[in-house]
DNA sequence: GCAAGGTC
């Protein structure tokens, strides 16, 4: 029996698919496909299998110094144990074994993973390696007919990798942990790739808070062609080095110019440039630039990459993560836009493609690599609402309609510009029209709107109207985006293509940035701060440039993983040589910023600083930093994580809070002036459960944390109570509702105010939405709305459905739930 | 409980 062993499930049942010819038999091991035919299995790993770590004695932070780990051993476990054992026991009736993992660094790794398990329980039998750029039949049969041998000198290179960020990453994350008490949660962590891209942010950050803006005016006028065309022109001068500025420095000369401008009521054309400039259409998608084309249509980094991912599983798209930007040749355009021809919103763009005289040559981009195509659709077309949700179908239309831009023809735009003259001043206005559309009727993407400029001739007098004199301040450099923060890392050679996006996660799960676009919190600034005069190393992308030569150096065999490890060890040493002095000043410095994080601004009581704290069930308030002198508290809400905005409060001069919690985000603002207009508002009418016997009446309330409802005026004793939304301020009307005696509320947020109406009709139609949505799936114990949204996408909507369902076939299809749950699930229902 | 890299 042949074992096959590729990257991942989905290659295995592929390449299965191209060698049995569509013949083969499929099954499951410890919950592990296995394709089989004709004296040939084949198995897919799920990346890496092993991962490095140190020895169980290094594992308590506060019993090892940090220093200590630079020598400690390194050793190799299983991480994915289910996937090992399988591995295990399909080699032990194996005759032989053939590696077929990603063709690349890291996939020449995960097979020597591999390799090492197989020889560990068989050390005879043959293992060969095959290498094929994409899944097609052509280069999957030609690559088995020609097997080669494992590179281990390409797996060493990246075993030095994986050593060496284990080492420099731990090593100084416990340091700087250790030295603030930081340990636990919160932690505070450093390493090869995170920490040059939060320096990013940093560096950012302090150019934005270094900046002075300096005044400036530029002046505007409408020009007027024959009583009728009106355009835009702008004055402009030549600077010192003779270009073309439209920026004036002096109020004097601005003020001038404006006069001069203002009592004339003409301008004389004198120069009139046409160009037409040919707008190529863009490249294939590699992962970068699709999260950029993603996140323009409003997709964050981490949410595109995840609905591409599901796309992919799905087989709707080709596999999301790639560097590469040029078609294969086995893809054949014409083929692959047939798919899409008749479809009711793709279908005309692909025809009219097809239409074209020309023959269809798709574009490229400057990387070509080995492992996978650029993402392209794959010629399976979803159903809207039915396969996939609106946002999968925004996001597999994006990929649709880049691939056509792809195979279209460029766009043709003609620009005109034409300088006029008053006196000696001169202005100009850039027009541009769109001549021929080209790639963007397939891709509307772009922004295509265009500028008018009328025709006009050297020495025509035009009629000059409304000069317009604005001032205005230079801005500060704006903030990186995440798509323009993934496209800088990717060309300072740091992180992958599978990693950038949740490196930037992690940044924000660290609690070095916050809102989008990502901010530095204080903490940032600090780590930043301690690694640049300690370990600037760590912060700097030289670090992963000077680790990509020495991976070439030992994959060329010209250095061993021991000569460059060792040399790695040695530089961290001479690190913590420098650092062992500065631990208390390092960690004071932590300490700071980690308060500075939590500052709202003064206690009102006693002047010390109110910070944002965390109770011990977990909920967030404001406490006085004077505590147990000062014990001022004010709270906050009890949704969501409050985030400390920039802007502060006139009458308390405390910062803003806004609290984070996903869709039901909201802005509670000063948390002061909240407790303060907390209280009773208008009464509505008499309680219903206390009003005939008590007279309690019912009464508009907001309450200190901010959140409103209407309660019962005999609060504690009556605690009848109903639910008010959050934002917008509320209406008492003339209307009644006859059937509860109490005034119809109107809601007055954004544009237009909404009816909420009588409050307990509106409460009673809330609770039958309530009862209404809710799954039986969810009486089972441990499971959650998440789960049952979860299963019912994977068709399973009742008691019934789950009790029938195959538990292994449930865990495939429904992500983080594994068989063994579900089997508890049925015991339960 | 540390990193970064695979993949789900």
């Amino acid at each position: 029996m042949e074992l096959i062993i590729t990257e991942k499930n989905n290659a295995a049942r592929r390449i299965a698919d191209i060698l049995s010819g569509g013949t083969y038999d499929s099954s499951r091991t410890n919950g592990v496909n296995v394709y089989e035919w004709g004296g040939k299995r084949c198995v897919g790993l799920s990346g890496h299998v092993v991962g490095v770590d140190f020895p169980s004695e290094y594992s308590d932070w506060r019993d090892v110094e940090p220093v200590e780990l630079i020598d400690a051993d390194v050793e190799k476990t299983a991480t994915k144990e289910n996937i090992v054992a399988t591995l295990r026991i399909l080699s032990r009736k194996a005759e032989r074994v053939t590696i077929a993992t990603d063709y690349d660094r890291e996939g020449e790794l995960i097979g020597k993973e591999a390799y090492d398990i197989v020889r560990n329980v068989d050390d005879d039998v043959p293992i060969q390696r095959v290498r094929f750029s994409s899944i097609t039949e052509n280069e999957v049969t030609s690559a088995f007919d020609e097997p080669d041998e494992l590179d281990f000198d390409l797996a060493a290179a990246g075993e030095a990798r994986q050593i060496i960020d284990l080492i420099w990453g731990a090593a100084l994350t416990r340091f700087l942990s250790l030295s603030s008490g930081q340990l636990g949660n919160d932690f505070i962590s450093v390493g090869r790739v995170q920490s040059p891209t939060l320096k990013l942010i940093v560096d950012r950050e302090r150019e934005i808070e270094a900046f002075d803006p300096e005044t400036y005016w530029e002046l505007f006028a409408d020009l007027e062609k024959d009583g009728e065309a009106t355009f835009d022109a702008q004055y402009f001068y030549r600077d010192e080095d003779d270009n073309e500025a439209e920026r004036v420095w002096e109020e004097a000369v601005a003020s001038e110019v404006f006069e001069t401008l203002s009592e004339r009521d003409s301008a004389t054309v004198v120069d009139v440039n046409r160009r037409t400039r040919t707008d190529t259409p863009p490249t294939p998608f590699n992962t970068t630039q699709f999260i950029r084309a993603a996140s323009a249509i409003g997709y964050s980094a981490k949410r595109a990459m995840s609905i591409a991912e599901d796309l992919y599983t799905a087989g709707y798209i080709t596999y999301p993560r790639t560097d590469n930007t040029v078609y294969p040749d086995d893809l054949d355009p014409e083929e692959l836009l047939d798919d899409f021809v008749g479809h009711p919103t793709l279908g005309d763009s692909a025809e009219s493609l097809l239409e074209s005289d020309d023959d269809i040559v798709p574009t490229e981009g400057d990387e070509e690599t080995t492992d996978h195509p650029p993402i392209h659709p794959t010629g399976e077309i979803p159903s809207r609402g039915g396969d996939v949700s609106d946002d999968e179908w925004e996001i597999f239309e994006l990929v649709v309609r880049r691939f056509y831009a792809t195979v279209a023809e460029a766009a043709i735009w003609e620009h005109l510009k034409v300088v006029t003259e008053v006196d000696d001043y001169r202005m100009k206005s850039n027009g541009k029209r769109l001549v021929e559309a080209g790639y963007h009727d397939v891709y509307p993407y772009f922004n295509t709107s265009e500028n008018f400029v009328p025709d006009v001739d050297e020495g025509e007098e035009l009629a000059l109207a409304d000069v317009d004199l604005e001032e205005k301040e230079t801005q500060p450099p704006r903030r990186y985006g995440q798509s323009r923060l993934i496209e800088t890392m990717e060309s300072l050679g740091i992180g992958t293509k599978s990693t950038r996006h949740d490196i930037l996660e992690k940044l924000y799960d660290r609690g070095y940035v916050e809102s989008d676009p990502p901010r530095p919190t204080r903490l940032a600034m600090a780590v930043v701060t301690a690694a640049e005069d300690y370990a600037d190393r760590v912060v700097s992308e030289d670090m992963t440039a000077q680790l990509e030569a020495d991976m070439d150096a030992i994959a060329n065999g010209d250095a061993t993983l021991d000569d460059v490890t060792d040399e790695s060890r040695e530089m961290l040493e001479e690190i913590f040589a420098n650092l062992a002095d500065s631990r208390d000043e390092i960690g004071d410095q932590l300490r700071k910023s980690l308060k500075d994080d939590k500052r709202l601004g003064p206690c009102p009581e006693c002047g010390e600083d109110l910070l944002v704290r965390r109770s011990r069930h977990g909920s967030y308030f404001v406490g006085c930093d004077g505590y147990p002198d000062c014990e001022n508290t004010l709270p906050l809400p009890s949704t969501g994580k409050p985030l400390i905005l920039e802007s502060e409060c006139e009458d308390h001069g405390l910062n803003e809070v806004k609290m984070l919690a996903g869709r039901q985000t909201f802005v509670h603002g000063c948390p002061l002036c909240k407790a303060e207009d907390a209280g009773e508002g208008p009464v509505l009418g008499e309680c219903p459960e206390c009003g005939s016997d008590e007279g309690g009446e019912l009464a508009v309330k907001t309450l200190q944390s901010g959140s409103r409802l209407v309660g019962c005026t005999r609060y504690p004793d009556c605690e009848y109570s109903l639910p008010l939304p959050r934002r917008g301020e509320i209406e008492v009307t003339e209307e009644r509702c006859e059937e509860h005696d109490l005034p119809e509320l109107l809601v007055h947020s954004g544009d237009d105010p909404w009816e909420l109406g009588c409050p307990i009709c509106n409460y009673q139609e809330f609770q039958a939405r309530e009862s209404d949505s809710g799954s039986e799936l969810e009486s089972i114990e441990g499971v959650g709305a998440k789960t049952v949204e979860k299963l019912e996408t994977a068709g399973i909507e009742s008691l019934a459905d789950l009790t029938e369902a195959d538990p292994d076939t449930v865990a495939e299809d429904v992500d983080g739930v594994s068989a063994d749950r579900v089997r508890s699930w049925q015991a339960k229902a």
